[in-house]
DNA sequence: CATTGGCACTCGGGGGCCGAGAGTGCCAAG
DNA sequence: CTTGGCACTCTCGGCCCCCGAGTGCCAATG
């Protein structure tokens, strides 16, 4: 069924079609491989992995395309990824180092993998949900108004205004800001609503309503929303689909604004080891892109996904290892800093 | 030079090409438009403008197109604008309304400017250059970090961590909070520089360099960069060029990315009544896209910039009242918040 | 003197045609 | 099983030609 031979033609026609971006034909393909054999036996292999729904022509009398199938057992043959060169590897260090705050962690990271993959690059903030609370602090900032700050252990930070039904006593927000703290710092975010709830029902009558307003906010910003924070970058590199515009490119302009979309696509949490790859119809959304995504965090639970996304005929291989290599610096810089 | 007949026919030549992004041809312009008089003389007007440099043609024997020098002239001739109508007022008052945060109005109101003009939208942060501080939190986040945060009156908030040589006593962090707030709340950000400096000089000489640590992270976060934070949306906005992709999306893909060429697009902050039209050549880093641009603020003094990315044959009317509706709401927003 | 109808002229774009080239499938021989 | 040969099939680019939209100019007109 699937013979060795078999394999390295596949894989010498993925090769030349991610790199020309035309269908190869078995002339070509001895030409640029040593598969020590002629061009006729190529072509009876091709003529079997085209049996077999590895490869198709765009029409007759042209040379083969892979197909996702193809692309898919391509993939699932790369035995293990090769690592980043230390060149490569200093370059990564030398873009991040120089971060200032998660944001511009988060801004650096995505500008890299763009730059690093040559596609659009995404990556999703550090989830709340995975995190713990670090520090909550509150900020009166009028007579009826406080800004509620939270800062998760990685460096996350979610703030939003709370109106209270009456003015504040700063000696009541200091109490409830250590009491606060108190119950919830270092805790995971998963288990604020539960504590926080004891904490207005001992809170003397007369102030409760204050306070619940102030928790209430603090709950607000603390539930994960759905089109959750994230950065993508590199846009321009769209640019070198050039001629297939409408088919390609115009689908995937709408889908990099739809946040919700490119969470999906990005996939569930996983281990921040593995490399998660989609290709063409494996993702219903956008049928003719692929998408490589992979967990990042600190040690070895996800608490993001970061990831490229590129036409399906781009070179897995490098794609992978760039994204694993970004995935695990980021993890590090999270759990130094 | 200039009677009223010619402005009426480029009027005419403007609409017609913006909306069918065709030559205009003086057949079509007599059937489409109540001029009063025929082809032949429209013809003539025709080539009088040309020669005066308000239209071109492509070549020889085809309609006319308006140069960037004619539809200056149609902007400027614009006299006022029309006023947004009830229902588009309550619109953007339904999707800004219920923001959360400054990040959330920011997001908000660039996917909503891209959305009314469907063009490419960017909403650049307020500055801290021309805000005020309304407050300053330190938060120990470990022994030796402590996390700055400084929150204007604007409601943008900025975090960083300083790194400070020796353990800090909570007492020192809640006496030099309590300092630094006493001495610069409300105060300009411009100030802020010199109102620390003589902090750092009054502290007693063991606590002189934390303290010098954290203030120097505090100046660092105030200190405007040149990538300064703005929001860009409606890049799907571009795939209705189409065809046009090589000469005209490209450049402005990797426009969008370069928040350092967009900042000099929108142009330097100006009053927040007027609204900033950019033509073509007029802006030498895009030459073939116009930018209408206007401040937003507090009042009537910009704090900051929004405006529109588009192709010169855009609706310019329709998009200089957008872009002033928008900012005028969220400088009530802001105002009010 | 501005306006207008008429008319010759000019290109750009689309359609049709053709030949070159690349690639395939099949077959018969090694 | 492999290989060289060969007929066949398409796509693509070039070429040509015609159509039509649009122009500029001119002479006539009120």
């Amino acid at each position: 069924m699937l013979d060795d031979r078999k394999l390295a033609v596949l894989r010498a026609i993925v090769e030349d079609y991610v790199s020309t971006h035309e269908p190869v034909g078995s002339k070509s393909l001895v030409e640029r491989h040593q598969l020590g054999v002629s061009a006729a036996t190529i072509r009876n292999e091709m003529a079997a992995l085209e049996d077999e729904g590895y490869i198709a022509q765009p029409h007759t009398s042209a040379g083969r395309i892979p197909t996702d199938l193809g692309y898919r057992l391509f993939v699932d043959r790369l035995n293990e990824l090769k690592p980043m060169s230390g060149a490569e590897n200093r370059a990564i260090a030398e873009f991040l180092g120089h971060a200032i705050d998660l944001d511009d962690v988060m801004l650096r990271t995505t500008r890299l993998l763009a730059q690093l993959t040559r596609q659009v690059a995404i990556v999703q903030y550090p989830s709340l949900q995975r995190s713990l609370v670090r520090h909550i602090e509150l900020v009166p900032v009028s007579g009826r108004r406080v800004m509620v700050v939270v800062i998760a252990d990685t460096g996350r930070v979610e703030q939003r205004i709370a109106e209270v039904p009456l003015d504040l006593e700063p000696a009541l927000v200091e109490l409830l800001r250590s009491r606060l703290n108190a119950a919830i710092a270092g805790k995971p975010f998963v288990e604020v609503a539960d504590v926080v709830a004891t904490i207005v029902e001992e809170t003397e009558y007369v102030n409760r309503p204050a306070v619940a307003a102030i928790v209430a906010c603090l709950l607000e910003s603390v539930v994960e929303r759905p089109d959750d924070r994230m950065v993508v970058a590199g846009a321009a590199n769209l640019a070198r689909y050039g001629s297939q515009f409408e088919t390609s490119v115009a689908p995937l302009l709408a889908a990099i604004e739809e946040h919700v979309v490119l969470l999906r696509l990005l996939g569930e949490a996983s281990s921040t080891n593995d490399v998660l790859v989609r290709i063409g119809a494996e993702n219903p959304a956008l049928p003719t892109s692929s998408v490589i995504s992979t967990g990042y965090g600190m040690g070895p639970v996800a608490v993001a996904q970061l990831g490229v996304l590129g036409p399906t005929h781009m070179d897995y291989s490098g794609t992978m290892r760039a994204v694993h290599a970004v995935a695990s610096y980021i993890g590090r810089l999270l759990t130094e800093g």
